[in-house]
RNA sequence: GGGCGCAUAGCUCAGCUGGUUCAGAGCACCUGCCUUACAAGCAGGGGGUCCUUGGUUCGAAUCCAUGUGCGCCCACCA
């Protein structure tokens, strides 16, 4: 049978996958087994992958397929968020290409092409998932705004609004003028721009005086209410009680107190102008102030400013100042900078207005989620995002659920011709309680509301909703068997930008319907940047395709890579290198698997130099195998990996495969054999959850002939064994004689074919000698007490090594680097003695130091000798 | 403006409750090798005032304070 020389991914991967699918290896169901379950942060449905979904579903993979070889039920499940806002914008951008406009269609059009493009695009991403190795339950996908989910989020709506959590209230929001839509936060883009501030004077009515106010925003005067000032102010004690006339309108307004003005900012006056101000409707709503809205859904100055009607409201600024210039009420304009927020979409300045919004109480349901995570019940990993998450909680303001949008779950709200409104989940149901209030009332006279709710209204409910919808809203019914086994889940992996969004709100959401949290650990993932660190996104075009990555390096290449340098909470700086170095580890595992497959076994006696190995190998691996469990129950994945990695390259493949592998030709004996492909699959079983195509197709192949296992994820990780810490410790001195005699090869140009002796004086244990001799290749291994003529020297630990180099040898070479190494030794010496005749030390430091400092001093004191000894005799040799 | 966090090799980071894991890892770099598993490789090597300045201590990369420079979250002052 031939095998590559290089390992191929693309095929291996999709005949895997299959494989994988057509056994159902991903399903899981209750049974008596301890589940393990994470629920996927559920992607935009009409999204495409990018690198930062690479690597928190790469970690994913690796937590859920680890937990199935722990023995776990593993559960990972998947699905799809409706992503209101990205998709409602994607539908609308692409209509707009077809000269489709928003308005002109009513909102079941709207919606029938909203269904056809998430028919068309939606699940993409969970195919891209598959590519990356994904192993979902994907009989479980689910999609937010599915039919029972979205019945969830009503029934949520409904069970809240009935225990007095959720009120309507006026906010500002994000109004964009040209798109004539509100916008969220996050489509909002802040600059700092230079702009003006202009102070104006309001004549005092009954007086010949004026109180100047400082103002950016002078076209919205006619919108003033009030003027405000510091009660604690005195520069203005006279004004208690008066009142000031609006400039160009004359109209007059009222002179109110409040400490809400900050006296050292402008001139003390604050105009108050309640319709365009969210401070200043609160100051409107204490003081019964009117609300007088002048500027329009499209920016522009209504009849109720009075001047100006019809103007844009940047031109009316410019308009407006030379008005105030012109009547000698401009006092004067500072440069002002201040920073402004703009719409992602249109890049017009956004208008903040006022409007009348749905809104869920936070203070109290959010205490309890604050408890889990404090009290530890919920770890966040990293815990310094504690802190912020106390912080968040602390201040938590009331949620706006409602967003101005078609493409979501439609407020359950029926308004009633006299403006009142019933809570209901249908039409019919809204009737019955209209009925209430007006017999006579018709159904054809009830109007739901226009909008639907926040996106992660519905999202919150997912570690609940995807096992059992119709538990949303409904702490009384106990659930289904899915939910009841599977719920809490486990652990939760996403960004830490959504940590106040979705995750605090998802414990919320688990404790007011379940009495649960939803998960035990929430590991956060950094995000990924470009080298330069650059976040990488879609507009600056510094993301790589994940995909062709994949086809190029291979998923488990990919995934190693990203892996590697990703710890917890840390952006990933992505290089290409990184991923490079995954694929080339692929490689030298595929020749690792090439190697062993290579050989010839024949019933021979084991050498010895194999007995020794295998002696070795079995104890460096089981102290492996704790660190890298000891670093995932820390969720040091990358670590783990690292761990892996190295235990991999370095201890099996550079030393174990090379002192056990026979010459060429020769065959190797069973028993070793055999002990190694132990080593080879258990090593496989490690690296599965990191790199499971190239570890499931190596172990099929070496599994041929058994078949108690279909599939590598069917088998178990490596039980934890007690180590010998003592041949761990020699072989490292063994490595280091080595490295020594190589290094000395390397400096004298002795090539490695030629053999050469090793004499060694002190307390050595020959039992490895065999080892020696075969990876420094030397002749012989001998304990002495003579000196040698002409030989190199080193030393490790108290043990001295020498090398016979006959002619080869020069002398003040060897002079020069035996003077450095003394020169080093005896400064050590001086530091030490100066700890240990330091009287304080040895009175406050922990015995068991300054044991260890007596030890280093003899230690230090026989290398000296050894030294010195040694450069005499090489001097005498150099007469 | 309020809050949180970070600074260790060229890069990305480990370094627990101060002391032999104490200055580390991976990558990158330099040198020599096409040695019958692997040049996507093998062998060897050189890199750091642990951000500044003070303090605590017998002893500080580690604890405290100040300064500097970054980053994140929240709120946005007319």
């Amino acid at each position: 049978m031939e095998i590559t020389a290089k390992y191929n991914p693309v095929e291996v991967e999709d005949r895997l996958y299959a494989y994988w699918m057509e056994n159902g290896f991903f399903n899981s169901d209750p049974d008596e087994r301890e589940p393990y379950t994470i629920v996927i942060p559920p992607p935009n449905v009409t999204g495409i992958l990018h690198m930062g979904h690479m690597l928190n579903n790469t970690i994913q993979d690796v937590l859920v397929r680890r937990a199935r070889m722990l023995g776990k039920n593993a559960c990972w499940v998947p699905g799809t968020d409706h992503a209101s806002i990205a998709t409602e914008a994607k539908v609308v951008a692409k209509l707009r290409e077809q000269g489709i406009s928003k308005d002109q269609l009513t909102r079941n059009e709207f919606l029938k092409h909203a269904w056809e493009w998430k028919e068309k695009h939606g699940g993409i991403i969970l195919e891209q998932l598959k590519k990356l190795g994904a192993s979902c339950d994907w009989r479980r996908t689910q999609f937010t705004m599915d039919e029972k989910l979205s019945e969830a989020v009503i029934d949520t709506f409904i069970y809240l609004y009935n225990k007095g959590l959720i009120y309507r209230g006026i906010r500002m929001v994000n109004w964009d003028t040209v798109s004539k839509t509100a916008v969220s936060d996050e489509e909002v883009i802040h600059k700092d721009v230079n702009s003006k501030l202009y102070y104006i004077s309001y004549p005092i009515v009954g007086e010949n005086a004026s109180l100047t106010i400082a103002t950016t925003r002078p076209e919205t005067i006619m919108a003033d209410a009030a003027i405000c000032i510091n009660p604690n102010d005195e520069r203005y004690y006279s004004m208690k009680n008066k009142k000031v006339l609006i400039p160009l309108i004359n109209k007059e307004i009222p002179v109110i107190l409040d400490e809400y003005v900050s006296m050292d900012f402008g001139t003390g006056c604050l105009k108050v102008t309640p319709a365009h101000d969210v401070n200043d409707y609160a100051l409107g709503i204490k003081y019964n102030l009117p609300v007088i809205d002048i500027i329009d859904n499209d920016g522009r100055l209504n009849e109720k400013a009075q001047i100006l009607t019809g103007e844009d409201r940047f031109d009316a600024r410019k308009k407006i100042v030379e008005m105030l210039d012109d009547a000698g009420l401009l006092v004067k304009t500072e440069d002002y900078k201040s920073s402004i927020g703009f719409s992602e979409r249109t890049d017009t300045v956004i208008e903040p207005k006022l409007s009348m919004q749905w809104f869920l109480k936070m203070e109290e349901i959010s205490k309890p989620a604050l408890n889990y995570v404090l009290s530890g019940e919920i770890k966040l990993i990293p815990d310094k995002f504690k802190n912020t998450y106390k912080y968040w909680m602390e201040h938590v303001r009331d949620w706006c659920i409602s967003r101005q949008l078609w493409w979501g779950q439609r407020i359950p709200a029926w308004y009633l011709p006299d403006g009142s409104f019933v809570v209901a989940k249908t039409a019919d149901e809204a009737f019955t309680l209209a009925k209430k209030k007006y017999a006579d009332i018709k159904i054809s006279e009830l109007r739901q509301d226009e909008d639907v709710v926040d996106t992660w209204f519905s999202s919150w409910l997912w570690p609940i909703s995807v096992f059992d919808p119709s538990a949303c809203g409904h702490p009384e019914i106990k659930g289904n068997a899915d939910l009841n086994y599977y719920y809490p889940t486990n652990d939760l992996v996403t960004a830490p930008e959504i940590l106040f969004f979705w995750v605090a709100r998802m414990i919320i959401a688990g404790h007011e319907f379940r009495g649960k949290a939803p998960f035990s650990n929430v590991y956060l993932t950094g995000i990924v940047r470009d080298k330069s660190g650059r976040k990488m996104s879609k507009s600056l075009g510094n993301s790589p395709d994940p995909l062709k990555l994949i086809e190029q390096y291979g998923a488990d290449g990919v995934r190693t890579g990203m892996l590697l340098c990703s710890s917890a909470g840390n952006d990933i700086l992505y290089d290409n290198s990184q991923v490079e170095q995954g694929r080339n580890f692929c490689n030298k595992i595929w020749n690792a698997f090439r190697l062993v497959k290579s050989w010839n076994i024949e019933q021979i006696p084991q050498p010895d130099y194999a007995t020794k190995a295998i002696a070795w190998f079995n104890s460096q691996f089981n102290r492996t195998l704790k660190e890298i469990y000891d670093n995932f129950d820390k969720y040091r994945i990358s670590e783990a990996l690292m761990d892996a990695y190295k235990l991999f390259w370095d201890d099996f493949c550079a030393y174990y495969l090379e002192i056990i592998k026979p010459a060429y030709g020769s065959p190797i004996d069973k028993s070793t054999y055999t002990e190694t492909l132990k080593f080879f699959e258990n090593l496989l079983k490690i690296l599965h959850p990191f790199m499971p195509f190239i570890t499931e197709e190596i172990w099929l192949i070496l599994n041929n002939a058994q078949k108690e296992h279909k599939s590598i994820m069917l088998t178990h990780q490596p039980k934890l064994c007690d180590f010998d810490e003592k041949t761990v410790s020699v072989f490292e001195q063994v490595k280091d004689i080595i490295v020594n005699i190589r290094t000395l090869r390397q400096n004298k140009n002795i090539s490695p074919k030629q053999s050469l002796e090793l004499f060694v004086k002190g307390n050595f244990d020959l039992s490895f000698a065999s080892i020696l001799m075969k990876l420094a290749n030397l002749s012989k291994v001998e304990i002495t007490e003579m000196d040698i003529k002409n030989m190199s020297s080193f030393l490790t630990g108290t043990n001295e090594y020498y090398i016979p180099l006959g002619s080869r040898i020069n002398i003040s070479e060897e002079l020069e680097k035996l003077t450095k190494e003394l020169e080093y030794a005896r400064g050590f010496l001086s530091a030490v003695n100066k700890k240990l005749t330091n009287e304080q030390f040895i009175k406050s430091a922990p015995s068991n130091i300054v044991e260890s400092e007596y030890k280093k001093r003899l230690d230090a004191e026989s290398k000296i000798k050894i030294l010195e000894d040694n450069i005499s005799r090489l001097q005498a040799n150099n007469i």
